[in-house]
DNA sequence: ATCATGTACTTGTATGATACAACCATTTTA
DNA sequence: TAAAATGGTTGTATCATACAAGTACATGAT
């Protein structure tokens, strides 16, 4: 196995987190709150699911999806329903507003990833998104 | 130019940041700290750079740098010398037992990344790795 | 049926990484 | 030589997050 292939992967990888940090930090287009677009699209996503189930899927912790649902909820992009057989647990679904301003946003993030890509071949394209996408699938459990 | 591809990059994109974000807060190996990580890296490649120039090679504002540095100077892992010319400059310069740190956590960080990667193909550990670096090097300059 | 334990979720509080703005000291320029 | 620019630090704010404590309800053992 060569070190040469991984080194570079550890560094760019951190290289990578770096940038993106960057450009978000430095966001105008923040319509939908940058941090819960993947709240948003587990949500739109999943049949009916609520923070313990969403916060498992995105690894985050379960107060911290608690906050950001609640505010989606507040911008009204998720409605939030009571579950009929236990009165602790609601699930969420997303509504009309919420899916459009899902889509508006993945529209925004995949101009700009086509912009930048626009002169990688086709196949370098689909390479790295099902690298990205295998990579991503290795990495889900590691924190345990 | 297929937009499926470019779909996948967009989402997986985001879920590797909350991948990692989620890794990296768990984090209790913190022996160097993380958000220095590239910091060190850069100081230990680069010749003689104040802030000013790491802080533009890193993407971040001066003053996070600045304290980023000030605390690894703390931890004695790099070293303040003062410009020659410019009395208000400073540059950084890797120490022995900065460096010996450095090493040690890129060791980590490697040997992390082998064990997620070890049942990848050689090529596609390889691709993906160039790919990584190529698709940084176009998003180097997207915040401006 | 009751009480202890567990579960779903919210809220309080702390922290880390960052940015922006105000500042200081020095250098450059007009 | 005064004004503007530059390299750097420090004060303060914000955001995303985690952890801990709390609330309300549910479940299971006696």
């Amino acid at each position: 196995m060569s070190k040469e292939s991984l080194t570079t992967i550890e560094l760019e990888m951190a290289v990578l987190v770096r940038r993106i940090t960057s450009i978000a930090s430095n966001r105008k287009d923040d319509s939908l709150v940058r941090s819960a677009y993947l709240l948003l699209h587990q949500i739109s996503v999943e049949e009916a699911a609520g923070v313990k189930t969403l916060s498992n899927e995105l690894q985050l912790d379960i107060s911290t999806v608690s906050r950001q649902a609640a505010s989606l909820e507040q911008k009204g992009y998720v409605e939030r329903v009571p579950s009929p057989h236990d009165k602790r647990a609601y699930f969420y679904r997303i509504t009309e507003i919420g899916l459009k301003e899902l889509t508006q946003y993945k529209k925004l993030r995949l101009d700009k990833i086509s912009k930048l890509l626009h002169d990688w071949e086709e196949d370098e394209q689909q390479n790295f998104g099902q690298l990205l996408k295998k990579f991503n699938y290795a990495i889900k459990d590691l924190s345990s």
